[in-house]
This record gives structure tokens, sequence and C-alpha cells, in this order.
DNA sequence: CGGTTAATTGATGTGGGTCAAAAGCAGTGG
DNA sequence: CCACTGCTTTTGACCCACATCAATTAACCG
């Protein structure tokens, strides 16, 4: 868990979007250490700043982390979690700026590759990126959507109980759910800040969650008692 | 304003995005009657419905259109407002079916285009066509995420004042307007769907608005009467 | 064991929803 | 030219989901 680590230790690199963008290390040298490197944050710690500068390219490889947009009042709104293997964002491959801040959820390790090295292996192999690209885009530009949909339509239980639903498809493609308990290290406030409520109203549909039977969060584990119930509650998919 | 107009009465095909990633029309057959034609809308109609499957890719030639989900019990949100020279979607270009619908908020003119040779289009060309698809397609996120934070954190007449704002400088890029008064061709229901409100509320706004000198929306046209007070209003940008 | 941060619970306030009626304003057609 | 219809906007009265404020408890930690 301390930076400098191979990229050895980050089984995520061959999946999903960056495998199909990125490639595998066969093809090229296979020292990768002049174009690419990890880093580490601490929990809570801010790895990302909205407007800054970077020649470099993020990929989250352990741990979870997300993406928000501060008001210069402090209002801060929750765009996107990152789980292991996501790209900080698609936009750096192209741009050297961004809009939005990531902050750590627990420790995370990030591997950093210069931006200018992932366009040419892009470049080399438009006929693969290319689609990959525009997928990922497209998968990317529906979820962002249902969650207009969600912030705009729902109430304070539907929008939870989305986020819930949402958060467990992905993090049972990660790790192997067991009792239908995910780990799910968001504080309420996160929950809240994501779903556009208050801290303190999270935590009352919580309370109501636990005792009508239907999900428990706490400990940073989300206790799943009753998934239909739960998918009743959410009108968007 | 018939079908079958040739594509030269569409003056927004060499602009912005179309320009860049489908190129003008200089190499090639100039005969495009083959892999791309034009239909028509009439106002309030629907142009594309969700999970229809297409052929095509679709670009708005004139009039105004939106994008919406809507869920099983009829609540509706639009998702972004399409002006001449908007691809319906990204999605389409490497999708064949869609998850929003297209609805026309004034009769329409679309040109359709075979999907296949809109991709081989772009494949002749990575080096220009795939910046600017990444390009285009990191602005379309940054927007989306403007909206999420707006409904997330945002007052009814900061929503509102937002969405103007918006608009606003997509419709000077199209138009010379004249006396602050912008074309605007939205019922107060079709705002209150885009915001996240009601209607009724929506009218009240839009009732302050006018008395406190602000802004004021009838007959299809927006009169911004104290664009300060109104950016004042907007948190977001 | 005190000190800090997160979660819970209660009391009360309010922004925006709901319901309903009225008024404006095309069309449409006799 | 006027009555009829359907749609949009406006306005008023009332309600409720969620916010706000504040106090208590629980968990964690050096």
């Amino acid at each position: 868990m301390n930076s400098a680590s191979p990229c050895a230790t980050c089984p995520k690199h061959d999946s999903g979007f960056c495998g199909a963008i990125l490639g595998n290390s066969q093809t090229g040298s296979n020292d990768s250490s002049d174009w690419q490197n990890h880093f580490v944050v601490a929990a809570g710690r801010q790895a990302l700043a909205s407007q800054q500068a970077t020649p470099d390219v993020y990929v989250l490889c352990h741990g979870w982390a997300f993406r928000f947009l501060q008001l210069p009042d402090g209002r801060r709104q929750i765009l996107h979690f990152l789980l292991p293997g996501d790209l900080f964002s698609i936009s750096l491959l192209f741009r050297d700026r961004v809009h939005f801040s990531v902050k750590a959820l627990t420790p995370i390790q990030v591997s950093a590759m210069k931006r200018t090295e992932v366009q040419s292996k892009i470049m080399r192999n438009p006929a693969t990126a290319l689609p990959s690209l525009a997928q990922s885009c497209a998968g990317q530009t529906e979820t962002l959507e249902k969650v207009i949909a969600a912030l705009g339509l729902c109430s304070a239980e539907e929008r939870i109980a989305s986020l819930f639903l949402y958060l467990m498809k992905r993090i049972a493609d990660q790790t192997v759910i067991r009792e239908n308990r995910y780990p799910f290290p968001l504080r309420q406030q996160d929950i809240a800040d994501a779903v556009g409520l208050t801290a303190v109203h999270v935590s009352r549909i919580l309370g109501t969650f636990r005792e009508r039977g239907i999900a428990d969060l706490s400990n940073g584990v989300l206790e799943v008692l009753n998934i239909r119930e739960l998918q009743r509650l959410s009108p968007l998919n």
C-alpha cells in the first residue's frame, strides 16, 4: 500500500476500458517505468483538483474515490464513484484540465500515464481503440443521464435505492459477494452529496430501510435484506 | 420545409462537431443521396423512440428538439436540448439503440445517415476524427455534469436561471440576437421537465423574474432585461 | 480517558408540490 | 362574427417532503 509499486500489483489494467484501449503490455517495451508511475492518496484526501492542468491520465488501481463538483459557497455534488480499473475521466485523454475534483474515500492507489503516450498508443490501433472509446463514452453518458433523471424525478427513498442498486452492480463486478454483504465505504454525508439530500435525511431513510428489513448500512458494509423491495423502490431500471 | 430537400438547405453540416467528424463532402462522391436522406417531424411529435433500433445516425438540421427519458409511470425528464447542427447522440455512432427518446419542440428537419457509412468516414481519417470525437464527448459530459450539480444543489430560481443562461449561449452561437430577445420555443411544462419542477412553480418563478425586471418569457421569446442579475442567480458558471 | 467525527433523534420551518378554478388565446367551424 | 374546444398560463389555498437547528449517543483513536 505504498507508492512505486509495480503494475503487477494492479490487477485491473487489463480489464474493461483500460484493457481495450490501452492494450496489454505485450507489444512495445515491457519496462513501462518511463511513462507511467504509481502514487498513493490517503482516505479523505483530494487526488485531483478542479482546473488543475496535468500532463497525465489517471487510472484508479486500488480503493474507492469519487469525482465531484464544488460551488464557491461550499455546496458539493458528487458526480460519479470511481472503483478499481476506472479512468478518472475520459476527458483527460484529450484535454489537460478537468472541471471536477477527485477525492479518495479509502486509501487509494493511482496509476498515472503520460497523455501523449496514451494518445499514440491509441493512434497506433484506431480500429479497436475508437469503437471502445466511443462505447465507453456512450455508457458513461447513459449513466450520467440516469442520474439526472433520478435527481429530477425521484423521491429521497427512490434516489437512495437507485444509488444502492447501481453501486451493488458495480461492486459485484469486482468482488465476490457473500451473504448479500457489499463493501460500502461511503459516509452518510457522501450519499447525501451524491443524491442531493441532507445527511440527516439520509440517516432517517436508512433508518426506515433497516426497520422495514430492506437493507442495513453500517460499518462500511451494505447488507441487502430484501432486494426485490429495493428494486421496487427504484423506478429507473 | 418539406422532406427530401438537398443538403444545401442544411447549413449546419459543416460547422462544429459534424464538420470535424464527418468532413466536408469534397472527398468522395458528391452525390450523397444513397447514404443520407432528410425527413421532417411536426412540432410536438416524437422523432426517435427509446430502445428502438436504427441503422442511422441523425443530425438536426432545422428547428428545436429535446432528448428525454420517460418512466413507466409517465414522469418525464428532459436531458438535453437539440439545436440545428446537433447530433441526436454520439451513442448512435457505435450503437444501434438508445436509452432515450427525442421529441420536436418546433417543426424540425432531420438528416439521417447510415451508421456504417459514417463509421468508415471516421475510420478513413482517425487522426482528426478521434480527437474531435473525444473533445465532443468530453464537452457533453461536462454539460451533463453541470446539470447534475444544478439538480442536486440548486433552488428553483437558480435552476431556471442556469437553464436560461445555458440556452442563451447556445442560441447566440446560432442567431444574431437583437435587443436581448432570444427565440425560445419552450412551454413552461418543458422547462419544468428539464429542471425537475412543476409547471405551476415554473410559472410562479417566471412571474417573479418578470416583476423583478430580470427576464420576460412569453410568446416563444425570452427577453433578458437584467443579465447581471440572472448571472448572479446562477451559481454554476 | 478526553476529544473528534459520524450517526441518530426530535422539534420546527419552508420551498415547492398538489388541487382546483379562472383567464388568456389560438383554431375551427358554423 | 361569434360560439365552442383545447391548450397554456396564472393565481389562490392548502399540504407535505425534506431542510434546518439542536441535542444526544455511538464509535473511534491517540
